[in-house]
DNA sequence: CTTCAATTGTTGAATATTCAATATTTTCAA
DNA sequence: TTGAAAATATTGAATATTCAACAATTGAAG
């Protein structure tokens, strides 16, 4: 039974907000060499696989709101990194498409997040990086 | 060596972004009853120790930027549930205590919390969990 | 068919966060 | 002891995010 006076330190909520918080700094840091903000490199790496996505699938794949990646995908469009093509078969629906400037900063972007990774398997290690990996995908999977 | 065309999904910086965000929007709509952020009930689960904390300390212990950490202690100020003392050893500090009225909320929300980790608990497993908490530390340890 | 509810995306106002600058106090070296 | 640098917290302006309302389109029941 979980005790309800076990510092905050003990939570999962907690660890995974801080370690989340950690993780994502150094990232930024090392994206911040192109000025990108994480959420963007998101979205172009969801986005280079060549397809249409609709707002709303990207929003949920990039763990942004709805108004949020509106706007933001409003900058991304003004720097031609992305654009917008009406769904043909659903009126409703934008789809979003990867522009060749896009693709190129991608590839920019991908080393540079790649950096991180190899930095953290090697002060981290191979075995628990992975297994944090496994233990976090079952996480979420089972949250829903 | 990670690979640069790998799916985001497959980059430890998503995963604890995807999982602290779940993990997150639960708590959050637990608290949600009393009417309380989530970093509202962490400032108040570290003072409740009882003891004065330095707005910097502060700022640390619940994963705030310092100006966002004094607007939200204004707001907490104003609502009574703590309070700012003058750090008599070095008059550059704040004190931040937890009032009486902090102090009964405080034990409300930490059993809202706690329900949120037994339900984790029930369907993700105890092992898991406490195998995902021992990672998560050790990560945090080696990226400092 | 028509109408009403649901889905999708955007907008504007309200709110929150961040960055840079500031004020105060302490530290420490000359 | 003095003066410059560092540490601490706050402020205000700029920026970003969120909430609620909206517009457009589709789906589906009658």
């Amino acid at each position: 039974m979980a005790k309800s006076n076990a510092p905050i330190t003990e939570h999962l909520a907690y660890l995974l907000a801080q370690a989340n918080r950690e993780i994502n700094r150094q990232l930024e840091l090392r994206l911040s060499k192109e000025g990108v903000p994480v959420e963007q490199w998101r979205i172009l790496k969801v986005l280079s696989d060549g397809d249409g996505h609709s707002m709303g699938e990207l929003a949920d794949a990039v763990l942004l709101n709805h108004p949020t990646l509106t706007k933001m995908i409003d900058r991304m469009v003004s720097d031609t990194l992305v654009y917008r093509v009406q769904d043909p078969n659903d009126r409703r629906k934008v789809l979003m498409f990867i522009s060749d400037r896009g693709k190129v900063l991608c590839k920019r972007l991908n080393s540079l997040a790649v950096d991180q990774e190899e930095h953290i398997l090697e002060s981290y290690g191979d075995k628990s990086t992975s297994e944090l990996k496994r233990l976090l995908e079952s996480l979420i999977d089972s949250s829903n």
